[in-house]
DNA sequence: TCTGGGGTCCTAGGACCC
DNA sequence: TCTGGGGTCCTAGGACCC
């Protein structure tokens, strides 16, 4: 058996552990740029509004219905994220961490007998010891868990056990097939047409039709569906294959270099990452836009591989090709809203495979790692940015549109929560 | 006026090999 | 008129997830 544990309104939830006075009421957190709308309250979700939703068409009755909304806060949901699963651990020896908000738990032999009083458990200790409310889906796969997590969301004990298999069957009979993991707008929409309505239908189709229809990644889902473990989860502790720093702009630009010293900067924080990977990568890939919304003659997006000679982790080399690779694809008199930086083929930084017509200097590459350590080390301790490279330039980065932001209680000193007894 | 950021996996097709 | 068979590797693009 297996269950998967999901936060509710994780990043709502996050932010009224520190301020009670929230609950109760319609509150959203916000994506960078206070742009989308991210995660909801139950409140929220109650007056219609949609995760994904730009926040300027929901902003009026969300104020209206004396509602909050906050600027994303993602040091603080990262470090309750980690407390969350620390906590996850005590239930059970294999938890997986699936995404921010939501782990697989392989069920221990003591809870298989029952099952809905271990799950009812582990909801009590998160919200005990972390303040976040979970809910917890229990089925014998990770899609019948999912959905199970799904029914457990208004399930009043906030947990729900998928039983026998009829009992399933009974289940899946009920829910469109749009509503199973992994089935998004557009194959549900081809599904549709092939005549298919609900996951019952879905689970029962022919492999062989599945296949020709769709690809072996369905067929393993209507497997799952079916009671037979096909997928793996995977672990978001395991080792990245891709990096990406992209963000869109508060303030759109034409100007070279200012997307130069975007794409400079986000080099910079994916190599960082890359090196707390303990990786290098040995392609790159750098692209721009301008925004998706004006008239098609106003808009250009682009963007290039750069294979690098040698695989590196050495920031001045990356930054470098991406500034090349920039000026391959800038064309002037457009204005841009977006930059991207990507690194891929990432390998660990201790297999290396010297290139037979260009000999490494041992001597040179040790020196880079020095450079690397220290930069790493100060940026940690004094702040992001406290060294950079000269080509992201001086000015303080872009500033994003944070109009609403919470302080990092748990992750600065200078912001740690302030209880007053009176 | 205002629309996020970071990932994974699979397939088809092209280029090449013997 | 008729034009083999079996592979690998790479890339772009599509689909999904949170």
């Amino acid at each position: 058996m297996i269950a998967l544990v999901d936060c509710n309104s994780f990043y709502v939830s996050c932010e009224r552990v520190f301020r009670p006075s929230l609950e109760g009421r319609a509150v959203l957190a916000l994506s960078n740029n206070d742009g989308c709308v991210v995660s909801r309250s139950r409140e929220a979700k109650a007056l219609g509004v949609q995760v994904g939703q730009p926040y300027f068409e929901v902003a009026g009755i969300v104020a209206a219905h004396d509602g909050v909304a906050l600027s994303s806060n993602f040091t603080l949901y990262a470090d309750m994220s980690h407390r969350v699963m620390r906590t996850l651990d005590r239930f059970s020896p294999s938890v997986l961490v699936y995404s921010i908000d939501e782990a697989f738990l392989e069920l221990p032999p003591a809870a298989v007998a029952a099952p809905a009083d271990w799950a009812r458990e582990i909801r009590r200790i998160v919200k005990r010891d972390t303040g976040i409310p979970v809910s917890v889906g229990v089925a014998s796969t990770c899609a019948l868990a999912k959905l199970a997590n799904d029914r457990a969301k208004n399930a009043p004990d906030g947990v729900c056990v998928f039983g026998d298999q009829a009992a399933v069957e009974a289940e899946l009979a009920r829910t469109p097939l749009e509503d199973i993991w992994g089935i998004g707008p557009r194959l549900g929409a081809r599904l549709r047409l092939a005549g298919l309505v609900t996951a019952l239908q879905f689970a029962q189709a022919s492999d062989d039709w599945l296949r020709r229809l769709m690809s072996v990644v369905e067929v393993r889902l209507a497997w799952e569906l079916r009671g037979t473990p096909c997928l793996d989860p995977g672990d978001v502790r395991t080792v990245r294959k891709t990096m990406v720093c992209s963000r869109t702009f508060a303030q759109a630009t034409m100007k070279f270099e200012m997307l130069r010293e975007s794409v400079a900067s986000y080099t910079a924080r994916v190599a960082e990452r890359l090196r707390e990977q303990g990786s290098q990568a040995g392609l790159l890939q750098v692209g721009i836009s301008t925004g998706y919304f004006g008239p098609a003659a106003e808009t250009y997006s682009n963007r290039v591989l750069v294979r690098l000679d040698q695989p590196t982790d050495y920031t001045p080399a990356l930054t470098a090709e991406a500034v090349e690779g920039l000026r391959s694809i800038f064309k002037g008199g457009y204005l841009y809203k977006r930059a991207e930086v990507m690194l891929a083929e990432l390998s660990d930084k201790h297999v290396r495979q010297p290139d037979l017509f260009r000999p490494e200097d041992p001597v040179a590459l040790a020196k880079q790692d020095r450079l690397m350590t220290a930069m790493d080390r100060l940026n940690a301790e004094f702040g992001r940015d406290a060294v950079r490279v000269g080509s992201s330039g001086y000015r303080r980065m872009a500033k994003l549109r944070q109009a609403n932001r919470s302080p990092r209680y748990t992750t600065h000193w200078d912001e740690l929560p302030v209880a007053k007894a009176c």
